[in-house]
Parts: structure tokens; C-alpha cells; sequence
DNA sequence: GCCGTTTTCGGCCCGACTGTTTTCAGTCG
């Protein structure tokens, strides 16, 4: 039972509980103590063992950590288990539309019977919920569009960051001509692998005039809600996206407000009504007097704190950090001097070796690791070591020409089933650099693959450990492997794990990235590159790294080429 | 259900928008 398991056991419980009517203070802290345990860097398995240790954790006390003890025992809660044939667990499904709470939820269901999404739909035909009181016509005709908004997306769909990314620069653009300083808040702005909707800020005297602009967007398919300060619209690539316009004075405490997240302004809120303010997204107020809301770095210093960077705010812990003074000096695009992995068009690539070099100097890197895939990954065009013979020598010529830049020859070669290599030593041996992934064989048992990895990781050759848990975002499941192993290792072993940048790998994830930190892992941030406009991707890999709260020192390929070669081991 | 230098009870973050409920509940972030 992982983490993220148990947490959701307890978000569902919150669910049902809230559908059922109870306490939304008893509620939400079975939220608390989910999000406590999804975002823990350790497993919850190992601490729950050792009785006292859970309810130091916080939002979790005597009743939450039994619990918690009776799920890792168990593997389930019987609590859960009565809920669920107290109400129908597909209730819940009913609960994900918009517009859609917990409230309405249950009155449908206590006064029609309605048990599921298809439910809801033939009862909305059949005109039976707009009869009910507090549902009207509108409301039905809503439902309805969510409904088949439902059944479009299969479920609602979060967006990887990369597709946000590109609809945001449009609209933004867009937005510019009437509205300034805009900004994107919100789960884009933190840096989450994945956004559910897109929140954009500007600053504008005439908000009436800017709402009018944005919902006339050529993209927008429906405006959802319309008001003076907030609009929300529907593009056409379905994706939800709230705009809000404030004055001058409320931009740093409406830039802090709407980047969240949620449970950081809760913090935040604590915070201020301790010190005696109030704080909501137009500043902080002493009674009815602003005191901040300018800049959120005025905002942060009126509660005592340094400014804590958008990737960090999840309430895991930087609030302490920031009181104590000990916030992360996080690591910086500058700070990168190389990228270390790219494929060319001699494997899966669509550049030239050449192309690539020069496309990677051009970013102002020092060196770049070409890392072509090898023969066992005959898909990509995986190359032998006489190819790879070759396109050393290629590497060889390049370098001649390039002054001040240095393409390392390097390799993505496949760790095979037994974790043997899939490429001679020899060959490897005159490497700068090697990388070593799984592509196959992906359903080894945990041990084995542990086992199989480690043993491709003690191999003198071998120096990054690239997409470590194999995952594709919303596409496919991490292979099982002890990743806390294979930190240890890596600790001791001096080689390092990759932070891959492909926006729908982005593996390790953030939450990884803590851990390994923690366990005294060092790390490369690499692009993964198949093209010359795939090492733009070094921006996710980043973000990744700064949700994880690596510094400049967490990270190999900030240091120079010379500085780097003494720490790879031979 | 959690929490505590106002500690074992009584709090628990705050505001915008919508619809139809004419004074506010529900939902969302």
C-alpha cells in the first residue's frame, strides 16, 4: 500500500461523509490527513508501525492514526467498507461534474434515487430534477452540457504542463493588448506536472471593458460565469480558464491569493489572524485599513517571512522553513551548464548530431551528452556499438570545431532483463558518459526489478539512472521498483539519478526528487530531447526540481564539464 | 476529527458568482 493509496481511502471517506451531510470541519480533516500523507516523503507504512510517530504528523491525532494503522494492516477500512454500502460509490462520479457539490449530490439521491452520472442524465430529460426546489431550468440545461462534456473527456481530464503552456502563450498575447502586467497563476505558475484549469490575473481600471475583451476570445466556447471581478470561460480545447482583473494596489495579494495553493493560504491565513490581520486576495488588513498587497513580497515580509517561491507553496513544510530561515537558495535556469540526454536522428531522433550541438551551445550550455538509444531498442532505431563506433568519431570532428563547447559522447543504453547491458564494456569504456534506462520487460516484481537496476548500476560504467520509475503522465503506471533502494545506492554508489524534462515523463516527480534529496542523492536535470525544440523542455525538469527544493549544489550538470568528470566514477 | 503560550472545549479561511431561496445556499477556488 503506497501512500498515495491510503491517502485516497480518506479522500473518499471525506466524499461520502460530506454527500452524507456530516460536519464539513470533520470532513475536511480527513482531507488534511490525506494531504499530509500524499505529499510525505516517507511511507506512511514504515511510521505507522511505531506507535506515537503518525500523530506527529500534522492533521493527524489519536483517531486518524488508528486508522491509518487498520488500512496498512489491513489493506483496507472497514469504515469505508459500511459508507460504501451506505451510499453508492458512484455517487462520487456525480460529485466530479461541475456545479455538482456535495449538497446536491445527496438531494438527488435521497428525493430520486439517483445513483450515477447516467442517472442524472435521463432524470434531467425526463424533467424530473428541475421540478425539485433550487433546481431550475438553467441549472438543467448545465448539467446537461457538463454531462456531455463528461462523457467527451471520458472523466475530467487534467492537462499535462507543457499542453497548458500552449494555450496559455495565445491567450495571453491576446489578453496583453488590453489588460497589463497579466500574469498565470495557479497550479501553472507552481509548476504541477499537470493543471485542471488556467488562472490569469491582469491589472485593469475598466474591468467591466476587460471582461468583455477576454470572453470574446476566439477560442472561448462558452462563457461559464461572468462578473465584475471574475469571469470564467470554456476553450475550445476544453480546458476551464478564470480571469480576474484588481487594481494596483491588490496585484501581490491577488498574485498570492490565486497561485495558492489552497492549503498554503490557509496556512497563510493562520498566520495573519494570529498576528492580528486579516487576509484575503485584496491585501492584508489591520481592521479595515490595508497594511499590505502591493508585491507578494510585501505580503510575505507584513507576516514575518521571506519570499517563498511559487514551486514551494504546498504547505509541506516551507512555512517552517521560512520562520526558521532555512528556505532553499532553489536551483535556477542559469544554473544549468549541460544538457545530458538528446537523441538524434542516427536512433528516434529528428535532428542531425550537428544540428543538435549547435542548437545546445546556443542555449549557452558548455556541453552537451548525445545519448542515442542501443540496438535492443530496435523500435527507435537503437544503434550498435559499430554505429556507435562511428558517431563517436562524429563527436570527435565536432568538437574540433566548436570552441568552448563540448559534445560528450555518451549512450542511452538498455539495462536487459538480468541487468546486464545491453552494449560490450568496451565500447562503453570510451564513453564521456553513460546513461542507462529500462524500456522492457516493464512487469518484473519489485524485487527483481530493484535487483535488475542495481545491478546494471554497479556496472564501473554506468553514471545516470535515467526515468527512473518508467511512468508516462495520465498514460502509464510507474514500474514497481523499491525507489528508496535504489536512493540508497545511488548515495553510496556515486551515480546519479535523472530528473527527465519531458513534460509527460517529468520522472523523477517532485515528490521523488524531495526524497532523494533527502537520502543524499545527487541528480542531473536532462531534456531527453528528440529534437533541436525539445531542449526547451529544461524549463519542466526545472520546475520539477524547484517543487522538489533542490539547490544549485543537488544538481550534477550545474557544475562545469571539468568539475563534473572528477565526481563520475571510472 | 484536529488542535492548544487564550489548552481538554470550542473553535476551525475568505470571497465571488449563480440562480431563484426575496435574503441566501451551494459551489468553487
Amino acid at each position: 500500500m503506497q501512500n498515495k493509496d491510503i491517502a485516497g481511502i480518506l479522500v473518499e471517506i471525506a466524499d461520502l461523509l460530506e454527500i452524507k451531510g456530516e460536519d464539513t470541519f470533520r470532513v475536511n480533516s480527513y482531507r488534511n490527513a490525506a494531504r499530509t500523507i500524499s505529499s510525505l516523503q516517507e511511507d506512511i507504512a514504515d511510521i505507522a508501525g511505531s506507535s506515537g510517530e503518525l500523530v506527529k504528523l500534522p492533521g493527524i491525532g489519536k483517531s486518524m492514526a488508528e486508522k491509518i494503522r487498520e488500512i496498512v494492516r489491513k489493506g483496507r477500512l472497514s469504515q469505508l467498507d459500511e459508507l460504501r454500502r451506505e451510499l453508492p460509490p458512484s455517487l462520487l462520479e456525480i460529485l466530479k461534474l461541475e456545479q455538482m457539490g456535495p449538497k446536491r449530490t445527496r438531494t438527488l439521491y435521497k428525493q430520486l434515487n439517483i445513483r450515477s452520472v447516467e442517472d442524472l442524465e435521463k432524470a434531467v430529460e425526463n424533467g424530473k430534477v428541475q421540478k425539485l426546489e433550487g433546481f431550475g431550468e438553467k441549472f438543467a440545461t448545465q448539467i446537461l452540457r457538463e454531462i456531455e462534456e463528461y462523457h467527451r473527456k471520458g472523466g475530467y481530464k487534467r492537462f499535462k504542463i507543457s499542453e497548458a503552456a500552449d494555450l496559455i502563450r495565445p491567450l495571453v498575447d491576446y489578453l496583453s493588448k488590453e489588460v497589463k502586467d497579466i500574469e498565470v497563476a495557479g497550479s501553472y505558475r507552481r509548476g504541477k506536472e499537470t493543471v485542471g484549469d488556467i488562472d490569469i490575473l491582469g491589472i485593469s481600471r475598466d474591468a467591466g471593458k476587460a471582461m468583455e475583451f477576454f470572453v470574446n476570445y476566439p477560442e472561448t466556447s462558452r462563457v461559464i460565469s461572468r462578473g465584475k471581478a471574475k469571469t470564467s470561460v470554456m476553450l475550445h480545447a476544453g480546458i476551464q480558464v478564470d480571469f480576474r482583473v484588481f487594481e494596483k494596489d491588490s496585484y501581490g495579494a491577488a498574485l498570492l491569493f490565486f497561485t495558492g495553493s489552497q492549503a498554503h493560504n490557509v496556512a497563510l491565513r493562520r498566520i495573519c489572524q494570529e498576528k492580528g490581520f486579516k487576509l484575503n486576495e485584496y491585501g492584508i488588513y489591520r481592521g479595515e485599513e490595508r497594511v499590505a498587497g502591493t508585491s507578494e513580497t510585501e505580503m510575505y515580509k507584513k507576516m514575518g517571512l521571506p519570499f517563498i517561491a511559487p514551486e514551494m507553496r504546498e504547505d509541506t513544510g516551507e512555512l517552517d522553513a521560512a520562520k526558521e530561515g532555512k528556505l532553499p537558495e532553489l536551483i535556477e535556469l542559469k544554473d544549468i551548464k549541460g544538457d545530458l540526454q538528446s537523441h538524434t536522428r542516427a536512433s528516434d531522433g529528428k535532428n542531425s548530431l550537428k544540428e543538435m550541438a549547435e542548437a545546445a551551445r546556443g542555449k549557452g550550455y558548455e556541453y552537451f551528452a548525445v545519448t542515442d538509444h542501443s540496438k535492443k531498442v530496435s523500435v527507435a532505431g537503437g544503434l550498435d556499438e559499430k554505429r556507435l563506433a562511428r558517431q563517436m568519431e562524429e563527436i570527435e570532428s565536432l568538437n574540433e570545431k566548436l570552441e568552448g563547447f563540448r559534445v560528450l559522447k555518451s549512450v542511452e543504453v538498455d539495462i536487459l532483463r538480468d541487468g546486464t547491458l545491453d552494449l560490450d564494456h568496451g565500447i562503453l569504456r570510451e564513453m564521456d558518459l553513460v546513461v542507462c534506462a529500462i524500456h522492457f520487460d516493464r512487469k518484473l516484481s519489485k524485487k527483481e526489478q530493484t535487483l535488475r537496476v542495481l545491478r546494471a548500476m554497479e556496472n564501473p560504467f554506468c553514471n545516470i539512472l535515467a526515468h527512473p520509475t518508467g511512468r508516462l503522465i495520465g498514460k502509464r503506471r510507474e514500474y514497481e521498483i523499491d525507489l528508496k533502494e535504489i536512493m540508497k545506492e545511488a548515495a553510496a554508489g556515486n551515480w546519479f539519478l535523472e530528473i527527465n524534462s519531458d513534460p509527460e515523463r517529468l520522472d523523477l516527480n517532485d515528490v521523488y526528487i524531495r526524497q532523494a534529496k533527502e537520502a543524499g542523492v545527487k541528480m542531473v536535470i536532462s531534456t531527453d530531447a528528440h529534437s533541436v525544440v525539445g531542449l526547451d523542455n529544461i524549463k519542466y525538469g526545472l520546475m520539477q526540481a524547484r517543487r522538489g527544493w533542490l539547490e544549485k549544489d543537488d544538481v550534477v550538470n550545474t557544475r562545469s564539464w571539468k568539475e563534473f568528470r572528477e565526481l563520475i566514477k571510472r
